[in-house]
DNA sequence: ATCTCGATAGTCT
DNA sequence: GACTATCGAGATC
């Protein structure tokens, strides 16, 4: 396991100045980023693997109908969640892009984990004795597989991460709480790598348009 | 490896 | 009443 403390990672966040640059520039350099939840129960961090922009002219989009009780942190200012609930027990976290009113967002579909890998196994509900056969594995076929089932996918990291409906439309943009900050040199052998685009999953509208952006040979994916 | 389907509840038509 | 920015189990190839 990483043996990067908690406070080396906290100590910086992403601007809200980042996140107006422009929603499918920010989605693909969000890329590498490090997503982390303080919360009373621990400090849980990954490095951001998997995102999909969504601007409010997209039929995409929830907010493409214009705004409603449920997608009103879209709305919102640059650099807060937009969490919503789907399929009957999923959560979804996005980060608002774009100035106050313009409804657009970056979906976080799957991070590596780095910190907090027992906390978010429990969270997951896997097994006291499934956590620790796959804490003792050094090879690293299990350990992407471990990182599969824990963040392999936006439900997935919500629940892995603790992100439900009270993060929606908190400050990402601060360290503490819920915050994002930016690549690490630790993590930096993934840095350069190029940029994937294609099409976003599980969506009818726009099916086709290509704003799903992945690492090219980078494991930690929502799928293969 | 790829597929089909059920779970489950909030949201919108 | 239909649909969903999902997940996991079970069937099938």
């Amino acid at each position: 396991m990483s043996e990067t403390s908690a406070s080396e990672l906290q100590h910086a966040a992403l601007p809200q100045e980042f996140y107006l640059q422009g929603t499918i520039e920010a989605a693909r350099r969000m890329l590498n980023c490090v997503l982390m939840h303080e919360t009373s129960g621990g400090f849980v961090a990954g490095r951001i693997t998997e995102t999909e922009a969504y601007t409010q002219d997209d039929p995409a989009s929830h907010a493409y109908r214009g705004k409603t009780a449920r997608n009103a942190a879209m709305f919102g200012p640059a650099g807060h969640a937009y969490v919503y609930f789907t399929y009957g027990m999923h959560f979804c976290f996005n980060v608002v892009t774009a100035a106050e009113g313009v409804a657009d967002a970056i979906l976080i579909r799957a991070v590596e984990p780095i910190e907090g890998l027992e906390l978010m196994s429990r969270r997951r509900g896997l097994a006291e004795g499934e956590i620790a056969r796959l804490h003792s594995s050094a090879d690293q076929k299990m350990r992407e597989r471990w990182a599969f089932a824990l963040c392999g996918g936006p439900g997935k990291l919500c629940q892995a991460f603790g992100i439900t409906r009270t993060e929606n439309g908190v400050d990402v943009t601060t360290p503490g709480g819920l915050w994002i900050a930016p690549p690490r040199p630790e993590f930096g052998a993934l840095q350069s790598r190029e940029i994937c685009a294609t099409p976003r999953i599980g969506i009818r509208q726009a099916a086709e348009t290509p704003w799903r952006f992945t690492l090219k040979n980078d494991p930690y994916q929502s799928r293969k």
